[in-house]
DNA sequence: CCGACTTTGTGCACACGTTCACAAGCGGTA
DNA sequence: TACCGCTTGTGAACGTGTGCACAAAGTCGG
């Protein structure tokens, strides 16, 4: 029912330092952020913005909490993470906790993104309008193939993987998305590195390795349906047990 | 040991007939297997597949971990719930490895893809190769588009939306692909439920309402990209560091 | 100004997941 | 056979995340 995340391995030396903490300043705050919580501001701030868009301005944590698909005590502990901003009795006011979660996440600077590997996947994700209009446009295309270079490509022009440090620098690129083939993505993954991205969004199915600075995060669709395969299976040895046993889930006797 | 298993293995056959086992076998063991692991398992699983491939029959945990870009203990932990199939001193054999690990995950079992919505990334799924070589045949494509429905993307012909319970039901569809835009994403989701599929993967940037026995899982590229965001901004705050007179970034208040 | 009502924010207990550390077990060697 | 070095498998400690339940804090009608 509930989808949960995905992994978030990796990297991500999150340095242990339990000293006492008296100045509660912006980064320890920050740094004390669930990576769980995380994910969930983000969808929560997406439902926040069509909320705005439909003219909502005030919202209780069970309304959020049922339109994002959470519980509402969960909701309102992710919330806590980043300060109190809401009434009690009322409720929060949807256009203060938009600025307050776009904040915390960083989305108050640009973060200009470019996507390496032009072919199936990398033409969607060029063409996606998702991105930009969430506060994450795309500055840069990269391929190997000397055919596409110069292409125009969802209005950006595709320029030569040779030339992904000085276009990332001229652009200033936070975010790399890497979707060329799985044999070419450390060696993409390392000039991204060289070129001073910290950030990378990886479709191929391979682990990277990267120092220890560097953000990875990876979204592997296989991996996603052997999840669900994984239930199914489970599923049905559930079904398979019981029928056996002529007992049902819930201990409800099937064949007295 | 959590449990003996001494019996001669058997496969995940429907006809499965537990003589004078104990109630708890192995559904019970499959549901003790931690989410997490089940994702880490797939991973695992692709780099054994790799490594069968380069020819290497032996993989000590602690090689396995690094390929796959975790800890030895985790990785070991991970294959003690699906049974005991190391050797100490030795290490794993990779084929046993690989057939146990898709015994666990169902793979033994084929599961039909469906995908609808077939725009930019509908035909980049289409044209995956990666599904099919991984155990997940995609044997329909749905659409609205009249001018789509009858072309044929990736070899398989696009059949219009309204079809997709006869066709779902004709081709054994167990997992459905969301790739239409959100608006459309509740009610198509609707329609694969009623066609029987169970388990949703879900492109779409909404939280889906499904019934409890079926599996959601979402891929939202903006919320990977916001949480890569998040940890440059903590990054750039714990540089820019000084905190001034407990006046933070943004010019926010931290000790009032 | 008060009291009834609503909703937040959070302390706490619990569940889940990760990591450590080491005994148990295996292959190789003398 | 007895020993030795290596690697697995796992109990137990630990850390993180979740959910409950309720006091605190606000609104609103009178
Ligand atoms: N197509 C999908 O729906 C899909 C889904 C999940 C994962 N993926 C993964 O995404 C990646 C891309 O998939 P695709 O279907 O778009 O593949 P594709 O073959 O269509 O495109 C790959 C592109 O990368 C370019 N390329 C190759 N080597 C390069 C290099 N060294 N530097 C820069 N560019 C290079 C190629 O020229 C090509 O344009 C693959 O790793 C695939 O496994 C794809
Ligand atoms: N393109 C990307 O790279 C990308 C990335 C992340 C998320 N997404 C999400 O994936 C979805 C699809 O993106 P896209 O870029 O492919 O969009 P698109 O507009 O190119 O394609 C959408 C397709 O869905 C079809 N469609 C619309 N309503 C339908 C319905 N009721 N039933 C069946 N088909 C219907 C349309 O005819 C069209 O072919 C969107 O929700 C988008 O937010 C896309």
């Amino acid at each position: 029912m509930v989808d949960r995340r995905g992994d978030g391995d990796e990297g991500v030396t999150t340095t242990s330092k339990p000293p006492a903490e008296s100045p509660v300043d912006v980064r320890e705050r920050a740094r004390a952020i669930p990576e769980a919580a995380v994910a969930r501001l983000a969808v929560y701030l997406r439902v926040l913005s069509g909320m705005a868009e439909q003219g909502v301005t005030t919202i209780s944590s069970e309304e959020l909490a049922g339109a994002a698909g959470v519980n509402s005590a969960k909701l309102r502990k992710d919330l806590s993470y980043i300060g109190s901003y809401g009434t009690r009795g009322v409720g929060y006011d949807v256009e203060v906790l938009v600025s307050h979660i776009e904040r915390i996440l960083g989305l108050t600077r640009k973060h200009s993104v470019a996507v390496v590997g032009i072919g199936n996947l990398g033409h969607a994700l060029a063409n996606y309008g998702g991105f930009p209009s969430r506060g994450f446009p795309v500055a840069a295309l990269f391929d190997i193939d000397p055919d596409l270079t110069g292409v125009p490509v969802g209005g950006i022009p595709v320029d030569h993987i040779d030339d992904i440090t000085t276009v990332c620098a001229e652009r200033e690129v936070s975010i790399g998305v890497i979707a060329t083939p799985p044999q070419a993505a450390q060696a993409v993954c390392d000039r991204l590195v060289s070129a001073g991205v910290q950030c990378i969004l990886n479709f191929a199915p391979v682990v990277l390795q990267v120092p220890d600075y560097v953000e990875v995060r990876k979204v592997d669709l296989a991996v996603e349906m052997q999840i669900l395969s994984f239930h199914v299976a489970r599923r049905a040895d559930e079904a398979a047990g019981d029928v056996v046993n002529g007992v049902g889930v819930d201990g409800v006797v099937i064949r007295p």
